[in-house]
DNA sequence: CCGTATCCGATGAGATACTG
DNA sequence: CAGTATCTCATCGGATACGG
């Protein structure tokens, strides 16, 4: 089916698809998620480098985290077997297909930041 | 400039974070605003058509989510003086501003629903 | 360096009963 | 019709200590 662009059209979509807004919420809502998915948007990253850069999150949570979105299939763990041992994290090919969604929600968040802090 | 009237849901953490899909999360996340948002993104409801139309929402649950969008911006509440008693809800102009990110976000849980269900 | 294991308080949300 | 008021329970997430 081609997208429709009618306000009608879009709107009645809606409101079958609120089980998708769902689907979309449980892969990336929580206190962390946001935090990680913005951060391997851009690249690989390793465990350490997530812990240092992401403020105040302990490695409970940060593992906790990495499991279910790996579980979920968006992100992968690439174990090095060296010494130090060397983990890195990255974005799957289904993890990339979110960064359209995670764009458009940081837009719409910052816009909504300036507006409230005027 | 001032802003004492509007107590929004956020709290300190999030306002902090440099990422905006911490703030999009705040508002638009949790079990049932999905369901009222894409219902209002395509109009005016009323109350009683809200309670009727999500299923198994709870008047408890129904009216705090209404309450807290309320408080965000996003959705305005109008009180008709008549008996008996009428109370419509509809987007405001920001929340309005809200419905690209919505549909973007419903068509990728579309997306990988049917991927993790094939 | 990259995690586990436990404990525990705060928050989210369901069930039920009542009301201007 | 459009809500309030309690009670209850599960899950989220913070703090701390330990491990290969």
């Amino acid at each position: 089916m081609r997208k429709e662009t009618s306000t009608n059209a879009l709107n009645e979509r809606m409101i079958n698809d609120s089980c998708g807004m769902a689907f979309s919420l449980a892969i990336i809502g929580g206190r962390w998620k946001p935090a990680i998915l913005c951060r391997l948007s851009y690249g690989t990253m390793r465990y350490g480098e997530l812990k240092k850069d992401i403020k105040d999150i302990s490695d409970r949570m940060l593992v906790a985290q990495l499991r279910e979105m790996e579980k979920d299939g968006i992100i992968k763990r690439i174990v090095f077997p060296e010494v130090p041992p060397r983990v890195e994290y990255r974005l799957t090919k289904l993890g990339q297909t979110m960064k359209p969604m995670l764009e458009v929600m940081s837009e719409w968040g910052n816009m909504y930041r300036n507006r409230i802090t005027n």
